[in-house]
DNA sequence: ATATATGCAAAGACTTTGCAGTGCG
DNA sequence: CGCACTGCAAAGTCTTTGCATATAT
C-alpha cells in the first residue's frame, strides 16, 4: 500500500503544498487506514514517532486537505472522521459504511437517476449512505430488519478506492 | 399551529415528564418553527421572554426529548439542529431540506426498495437527504447541475409533519 | 411529600487563532 | 533566502456534569 502513501504525497505537491516531515505521516497514516480516522486518532498515532507534535498542526492539515480535495470528511456520531477523498478518480458513486471497522465499500447506485425533474425543488446536494456490518465484523446479534437489495450495485465486496 | 404545541406536550406528559414553564416554551417555539432549530437558537428565544434561563436546561431537554424519540436531531455543517420527530407518525420516509430557511419536505421514496439481497453486507441503518433550495428560497446563482427526478414522489411542496 | 427539573458554575471535548520561530523549496 | 509551515499557548464553541434549590404531581 506504499503507493497510496505516494499518490497522497504528490496530490498534495501538486496543490504546491509543502511536503514537511509531519504531512508525510499523514501520508502514511492515510495509506495505511482502511477505514475513517479522526483528528485525535491522527495526532495519537503520529505522536508516537514524532515527539513535540502539536495538535493545531494535524487539525490545521486535515482541514486545508479536506478544502482541497485531497481528504474526505464524514460527520459520524462520535463526531467528524477523515479518509483519502474518491471524489474525482472514479465517477459519482455512495458508500456503505461498517460500523464496526468503519471500512467504506464502494455502491455504483445513486438515488437520484431514479428520481423525475422537480420544478419546486432545486436540488444542490444529496446524501446517501448505508451503515451495517461488512462480512469481517457481522454479528448475529441484529439480523437486519430491511432485506435490502444490493448485489447488482456492489462490484465484490472490496474496501473503497 | 396551537395543535402541534398540545401534542407535543402530551407526547412529553405520555413519557412521564413534568410539564415545566421550560419545556412549555419549548413546545410552543417547535411548534411554531418551519425548519430546525439549533440549541443556540431555542437558548436565544426562550431567553426574550423566560428571564434566568440557564442553557444547560435547554441542552438537557432537547437531548432528552431526541431520545424519547419526540424530537429529531439532524447533523447541519453549521452543527446539530433540532424539530418535531416525525417517525412513528406516518410511513418510512426521507427529506428535502432547504438549504435557505432549513424547511423540510418529505419525500415519499426510499433508494433501499430498488436495491437487491446482499448478502455480504449486514445492513443496519441508512441516510438519504436531499438538500437544495424550495420555492420561496430558490436562487438564480446556483443553477442545479443534475436535473434530479422527483415529482412522482412529491405531494405537494409542503413542509414535513 | 418527594422525586424530578432547574440554575449556577465549572469542566470537558473539540476546534480555531495569533504569533514567533523553523525549515522546505 | 523567503515564504509556508510548525509549535506553543490561548481562546472559542458546543456540550456535559455535580450540586443545592425550586417545583410539578
Amino acid at each position: 500500500m506504499n503507493s497510496r502513501r505516494g499518490e497522497f504525497v504528490q496530490a498534495m505537491a501538486r496543490h504546491g503544498l509543502r511536503i514537511t516531515e509531519q504531512r508525510k505521516m499523514l501520508a502514511q497514516l492515510f495509506a495505511e487506514a482502511h477505514g475513517f480516522l479522526s483528528a485525535k486518532e491522527l495526532y495519537q498515532r503520529m505522536a508516537i514517532t514524532y515527539k513535540g507534535l502539536s495538535f493545531d498542526t494535524v487539525y490545521r492539515n486535515i482541514k486545508l486537505l479536506t478544502e482541497l480535495g485531497v481528504l474526505e470528511m464524514f460527520q459520524f456520531e462520535e463526531g467528524n472522521k477523515f479518509r483519502i477523498g474518491c471524489f474525482d478518480h472514479r465517477h459519482h458513486h455512495h458508500h456503505m459504511i461498517c460500523l464496526s471497522c468503519s471500512n467504506v465499500y464502494p455502491l455504483d447506485y445513486c438515488p437520484m437517476q431514479n428520481l423525475e425533474i422537480p420544478e419546486s425543488f432545486q436540488v444542490v446536494k444529496h446524501s446517501f449512505e448505508i451503515y451495517g456490518y461488512c462480512v469481517s465484523c457481522q454479528r448475529d446479534e441484529e439480523i437486519t430488519p430491511i432485506r435490502s437489495m444490493l448485489s447488482p450495485y456492489l462490484k465484490e465486496e472490496q474496501p473503497c478506492c
